[in-house]
DNA sequence: TATAAATATTATCATTCACTTATATATTGC
DNA sequence: GCAATATATAAGTGAATGATAATATTTATA
């Protein structure tokens, strides 16, 4: 996945500049974050963060991993470099709590689990 | 001039990724550039590229200088760093000739000039 | 199998945005 | 001052986009 031209790079970073977007570019820096811990965080419906998640998936931008009725979302590790280099740009942000059944919710496997 | 929280990045990021506005500032990587060469260069009015010109003026992307009718513009030197990091990645573009009297033109100063 | 929870999809709507046309402003040279 | 050139501004329009509400899909579990 290369953003070669000036067309290919238009695409890709209006789809990131999306303030939303961003953000959720910005939380992923952390890690694999799950689709109801965005719902919790922002002030958006679920069908909302649904379609942007969906956005990013599509453009190769993020991948996600499912588990259950779960569903994490990671950055995908081969990114361009002008993108890679903008998401390391970015301030990170803390995780704040899931609204879903945190107590039924399945132990987030971290990156020493090597998924 | 700094980018220092999403909503800043969002608004830049969103106002460079523009295919025209991208264009325009892989052009201005080789110096400045005269508006009637945006003109000549685009398959756009010269209101639409005017008005171009003008939000990345407003967002301290560009800087202008004026000679006589003709208005010269240049890459604000003191960019964010991802901001300028995005240009530097920006493909290099050749210059197509003016559409306006270059018979006229006065010379463009170049870098060496000092401006 | 029925229910609930998590996520995705669809339809619709309001807003934003880039474009065009028309007009205004500014500078040069006669 | 007047005409021509270069650029900017204003008004209006169509398309893209991000939001919501309603509904569908999938999975786990009682």
């Amino acid at each position: 996945m290369k953003g070669i031209n000036l067309e290919d790079m238009s695409f890709l970073l209006k789809l990131i500049s999306d303030k939303t977007r961003l953000t959720m570019l910005a939380y992923l820096k952390n890690g694999e974050m799950c689709v109801c811990e965005f719902v919790a965080v922002f002030d958006l419906s679920q069908p909302a963060i649904s379609q942007h998640l969906k956005k990013l998936r599509t453009a190769g931008i993020i991948c996600e991993r499912k588990q259950g009725t779960w569903v994490y979302y990671r950055l995908n590790p081969d990114l361009p470099v002008y993108i890679s280099d903008l998401i390391r740009a970015l301030p990170t942000l803390i995780i704040k709590k899931c609204s879903c059944q945190t107590s039924k919710l399945p132990p987030t496997p971290s990156v020493k689990d090597g998924v």
